[in-house]
RNA sequence: GCCGGAGUGGCGGAAUUGGCAUACGCGAUCGACUCAAAAUCGAUUGCCCUUGCGGGCUUGUGGGUUCGAGUCCCACCUCCGGCACCA
């Protein structure tokens, strides 16, 4: 008998798979398409290639590719692609240090994936590879952005955004995390500059409604989204200040409050701060003001606890409900970017409200009756956030406040002083990016075609593109794109006029690249279109996508923006891109994150040299539920590779000591129907698992115990015709459900006790019959204590049952003496007696 | 503070509809094989009392519902993740 050799038979499969294209689907009405069969597309997320992949990237297509197989083999015609997310900072901050081109080593990262992702015998799609750094691909990436601008969903603004003084960029405000850089951790400043956004504030409402379509994405990746969306309901309010003329439109959830309000407050970015104060004795402290909280830096002005500060404007307002002229401030707690940068100050009802007043002063109005004195942090009981009977409100005293709200904003509406308003914290997608490594932004800027002396933005014609991101001697960042420099590129004729224009040098985000990769996946060949109508109408949405958590907001967020816009425009049918999401748990080791400072980084280039890429994906798939994370252990790893060797000596034993042929109907003798019995619960009970969830660690656990008690039976199972049938089936059945997580030797195994490709079979399905056990442990419980087990006949009645319990001795010596009240009995499975 | 998720042996975890708690794996102990070791095969392994038979206890804590609760309800504790001056 031979050694479970992974290295030998792994690179035996691997090489059948690609000589004959095995993953390889064709599209619809492409030789090789198979009509009759339903489509499934399993998509993980793509890697951003970078040195090797992780333990991460492991799980994460350990898992989808198990989910693919599984379709498969149930009848699917799947599609399981792979590609890689190429444009980045990491490359281009590698080429500002050592001098190589950003493609270079992006394209080194490229192969050593492609290399690793094929030792690790996924079942990929190889003939639609692609990687987003390449004019075939950016080509499509700045169509899209041609498409989006000439319906108005990409725009150029000067607005304030989060500027990253170390990667010398802008950017997105998902990409703020604590007021710090999401890439480098360095605290961001805010600057006001023009730059190019997309329109996805437009899509806000339909990115809400759309999650009812979703009803399998985890529940926190939607909350989460929805938290970050932030819709609310409430009230645009005006406020006019006389003194210069101004109208002050302000958004409150809280317009029942309104009287209560006693001042007024605008954020040190509001712009008619400057017109407030110009020439008044306010004006020096404020713009002293304004210029201090200019230098503060994202995370210091949201550090929580934070004293109020702010600075009387000497102006006031006119509160439109009672004609009450409220004092005006600025202060660093309104946000500019959130409603419209000017608040109606209510600090009865209000925490922050009240701090503020706290400190400068202030007066308080209680206008909403009804307190909770233990939250209070006032003897008056204020600040007050609840419901109640409304007071010091004119002609609306003792309605309750939740009645009266409506009516405010109704009568507010009559009087042009107000209206129901929804005011959403998502902000509009900053694309633009100061750097080189990324798709050019495809237009340019002509004085001649311009107007007012401002150059218009002349788009590239789509038969033009790409437009080719130029070679560049420095990658270093100054604050603006690196491709400024390229003087030659810059420096172009304009398509409208084709007098001289100058190209815009900014880059886009990267999100925007993989915003829509899995639809070029469809179709990824076509130079005409992005992808081919009919293609796509075939295969998307992607009815299964897999990947990790940290994405829950951008990137899934951003792709589902890209589908409705692009449904929109007519260019697919659906509007949601993944029917399906399972999100991955992170694998630490001892308990923390694997990283380099730790030494505890386990590398799945040596592992799979090592084990073998079976191990590796059955143990990822075993250390417990994939959507929760798990602790990678080294003995774990060695208790999944001996369940794997022992497979494998099993497969060669009943190879050697059965016949071919053997392993059907074999049921004659008692043990080989136990064994028969049990590879059929093991096939049920894989199938359910895997349909629930993706319970991959108990459908590992299932096949360990076919394995099992086929060591347990075989010395007795050799010696018959009906035993060794009974084998062969168990040892076919146990290759054929592991061959999702260790698909080289499931083949091997499968090939040389069938002769035939496991990966070609239907997915294998239980007999009823042999599902359903003759005798059944009866349990018998005294006052629901466990007392006694008992084989009893699985289709014996109620009497039958209890007569068969009470003859129990051990059931007896707890019943002597007693008074029996009760007795419960359930069918097949228990009798209780309630005993006094 | 708000919103999610989770607490089960020495460890990772299982328990599908309220019905045998601890499947499977790891670790540990013992045995077989071996000159020996490794590998392999087999047995035992929640905790406490008991020589044994047997008995008691046990799913973060405290209560409740029920013949019966890891599972349902109420209150609380701890840990993890997300959001947080969002008007």
């Amino acid at each position: 008998m031979s050694a479970y050799e992974p290295k030998r038979i792994e690179s035996k499969w691997q090489a059948v798979w690609a000589e004959e294209h095995t993953w390889e689907v064709a599209n619809p009405g492409q030789p090789g398409f198979a009509p009759e069969k339903p489509k499934a597309y399993v998509l993980e997320m793509l890697p951003y290639p970078s040195g090797e992949p992780h333990v991460g990237h492991l799980k994460c297509y350990a898992v989808g590719d198990a989910i693919a197989h599984f379709r498969r083999r149930h009848g699917f015609q799947v599609i399981h692609p792979m590609g890689y997310d190429s444009f980045g900072l990491p490359a281009e901050n590698n080429a500002i240090k050592t001098g190589e081109p950003p493609r270079v080593a992006t394209e080194r990262s490229i192969d050593s994936f492609r290399r690793q992702f094929r030792s690790w015998g996924i079942s990929i799609d190889w003939s639609r590879e692609l990687a987003t750094h390449t004019p075939e691909y950016y080509r499509w990436t700045q169509w899209i952005f041609l498409q989006l601008l000439e319906n108005g969903l990409a725009y150029r603004t000067q607005a304030p955004v989060q500027w990253c003084p170390k990667d010398a960029t802008v950017l997105a405000n998902e990409q703020v995390v604590d007021g710090r850089c999401e890439r480098c951790g360095t605290p961001v400043v805010q600057r006001n500059l023009e730059q190019w956004f997309f329109r996805i504030t437009d899509y806000a409402d339909r990115l809400l409604a759309d999650f009812d379509s979703l009803d399998s994405w985890p529940e926190h990746v939607v909350t989460m989204q929805r938290n970050w969306i932030g819709r609310s309901e409430g009230a645009e309010v005006v406020f006019r200040c006389d003194e210069v003329g101004l109208d002050f439109p302000v958004f409150t959830t809280r317009p029942d409050t309104l009287f209560g309000a006693t001042f007024f407050v605008l954020a040190p970015e509001h712009p008619e701060l400057e017109r407030l104060v110009a020439g008044t004795p306010a004006e020096a402290a404020v713009r002293e003001y304004v210029d201090r909280v200019g230098r503060e830096s994202a995370e210091e002005r949201g550090a929580e606890d934070r004293e109020k500060t702010g600075v009387a404007l000497g102006r006031s307002v006119v509160n439109p409900v009672n004609g009450e002229r409220i004092p005006m401030y600025v202060a660093d707690y309104v946000l500019m970017e959130y409603g419209t940068g000017a608040i109606m100050a209510v600090p009865g009802h209000d925490s922050r409200d009240y701090e503020f007043a706290r400190a400068f002063e202030l007066p308080l109005s209680r206008v909403i009756e009804g307190s909770d004195p233990e939250a209070a942090r006032d003897d008056d009981g204020l600040p007050y956030p609840g419901d109640g009977p409304m007071v010091n409100s004119g002609r609306f005293d003792g309605k309750h406040n939740r009645d009266a709200y409506a009516e405010i904003v109704a009568w507010l509406e009559v009087e042009g002083r107000g209206r129901t308003a929804v005011n959403f914290r998502l902000r509009d997608w900053l694309v633009s990016r100061q750097r080189y490594w990324g798709a050019p932004i495809p237009v340019v800027y002509c004085e001649a075609c311009g107007a007012e002396g401002e150059p218009a933005i002349v788009p590239i014609p789509a038969d033009q593109l790409p437009v080719e991101l130029p070679e560049v001697e420095d990658y270093a960042p100054k604050g603006r794109s690196p491709l400024a420099a390229a003087e030659d590129w810059v420096s172009t004729s304009c398509p409208r006029c084709g007098g001289p224009a100058r190209r815009e040098t900014d880059t886009m985000d990267t999100f925007v690249d993989s915003s829509w990769y899995f639809l070029r996946y469809l179709d990824p060949g076509n130079e005409e279109a992005p992808w081919d109508r009919a293609a796509a109408d075939h295969w998307f949405p992607v009815d299964q996508y897999i990947g990790g958590v940290e994405h829950a907001i951008l990137h899934l967020m951003y792709a589902r923006f890209f589908t409705k816009a692009l449904a929109d425009l007519g260019h697919i049918g659906a509007v949601e891109p993944f029917a399906n999401l399972f999100t991955q748990g992170m694998i630490t080791r001892d308990g923390a994150k694997m990283s380099k400072s730790r030494g505890n980084v386990v590398s799945p280039g040596e592992f799979v040299e090592r084990y073998g890429a079976d191990t590796a994906r059955t143990y990822i798939c075993f250390m417990g539920p994939p959507e929760r994370g798990g602790d990678w252990t080294d003995e774990g790893v060695e208790g999944v590779n001996r369940f794997l060797a022992r497979l494998w000596r099993l497969g060669e034993e009943v190879e050697q000591r059965t016949d071919p042929g053997e392993w059907e109907a074999a049921t004659a003798g008692p043990e080989s129907r136990q064994l028969m019995a049990k590879a059929h619960w093991a096939i049920d009970k894989a199938t359910r698992d895997f349909s629930r969830g993706f319970q991959f660690n108990t459908v590992v656990a299932a096949v360990m115990e076919l394995v099992n008690d086929c060591y347990r039976l075989k010395d007795g199972l050799f010696e018959s015709a009906d035993g060794a049938a009974a084998l062969r089936f168990a040892t076919t059945t146990a290759a054929s459900l592991i061959f999702p997580f260790a698909p080289h030797l499931a083949s091997e195994v499968f090939e040389r006790l069938r002769g035939e490709r496991v990966w070609e079979q239907p997915w294998p399905e239980a007999d009823p019959a042999l599902l359903a056990a003759d005798t059944v442990t009866l349990v018998v419980q005294v006052n629901g204590k466990l007392r006694d087990r008992i084989e009893a006949a699985a289709e014996a009645d109620r009497d039958e049952l209890l007569e068969l319990a009470r003859g129990s001795e051990k059931v007896g010596r707890h019943l002597d003496g007693k008074e029996v009240v009760k007795e419960v009995v359930v069918p097949g499975k228990l009798v209780n007696f309630v005993v006094r």
